[in-house]
DNA sequence: GCGACAG
DNA sequence: ATCTTGTCGC
């Protein structure tokens, strides 16, 4: 399938997006957070979700889903290389999430339809996209201050906010991902703060996936158990 | 034509 | 994304 077929499905699945708010909970129970990474020069990928409970953040599920590769990394068409092994980790979760927030773009897509968009239509999920990267847009300079932000703006439209979620690091691109409005996924993040550059789901999707320290203790000790003094 | 380009 | 230690700054 060459990419002008894909450019074209994802015209046809980007006006399939809700970018409004419809859910049913006013506070979700459930958040989850969504990474994909590659092993073996690419050839396998790796996506890892990890699910908190809301709000109080803490991890209750994790799930790392290993597939055969299927497509190469082109720019603007990530979702097509990455959504195959998040199905599979998605399936393998006991407990489903009310909300997911996906490292990636959600409709700030040269296409409007970023892997956090993607994916949200393909489950039926509330996403938000938490990128660290400019794909497609402009945006003013922000302030050096932890909540500033700035719209990113293309083509006459609001994509997602730019905003600094911690002093001295390079902001985040907050974007719908599907069924959340922009100004929501920005305040759902904020709410998902605990000092780090990035927002708890995708922070543990993370440490899943790349099996990091933070991780290892968490299995070594999990919190669950009572074991803390 | 030239530069940009999520993970 | 991934290959990878120490190092500079707050």
């Amino acid at each position: 399938m060459d990419t002008q077929e894909l450019r074209q499905q994802q015209i046809i699945k980007a006006a399939e997006v809700i970018r409004h708010d419809d859910y049913s909970f006013d506070q979700p129970a459930f958040i989850a957070g969504a990474d994909v990474g590659f092993e073996q020069e690419g050839e396998v990928t790796r996506a890892a979700i990890a699910l908190l409970r809301y709000p109080s953040l803490e991890l209750v599920e994790h799930r790392i889903a290993r597939i055969n590769t299927t497509m190469p990394y082109i720019p603007g068409f990530l979702s097509f290389r990455e959504y195959p092994a998040l199905l599979a980790a998605w399936e393998q979760l006991q407990q489903k999430p009310d909300l997911l927030f996906v490292d990636g773009h959600g409709i700030s897509h040269p296409r409007r339809l970023g892997v956090a968009s993607h994916f949200g239509l393909l489950v039926d999920v509330p996403t938000i996209g938490v990128a660290k990267k400019r794909l497609c847009g402009k945006f003013e300079p922000l302030g050096p201050e932890v909540g500033a932000k700035q719209p990113l703006m293309d083509k006459g439209e609001q994509l997602a906010w730019v905003w600094r979620s911690k002093m001295r690091c390079n902001p985040l691109f907050v974007a719908t991902g599907h069924r959340v409005s922009t100004d929501s996924a920005l305040m759902w993040v904020e709410r998902c703060m605990r000092g780090y550059r990035l927002p708890e789901p995708t922070r543990w999707a993370d440490a899943v996936a790349s099996n990091r320290p933070a991780f290892q203790r968490w299995q070594a000790l999990p919190p669950s158990l009572g074991i803390e003094e």
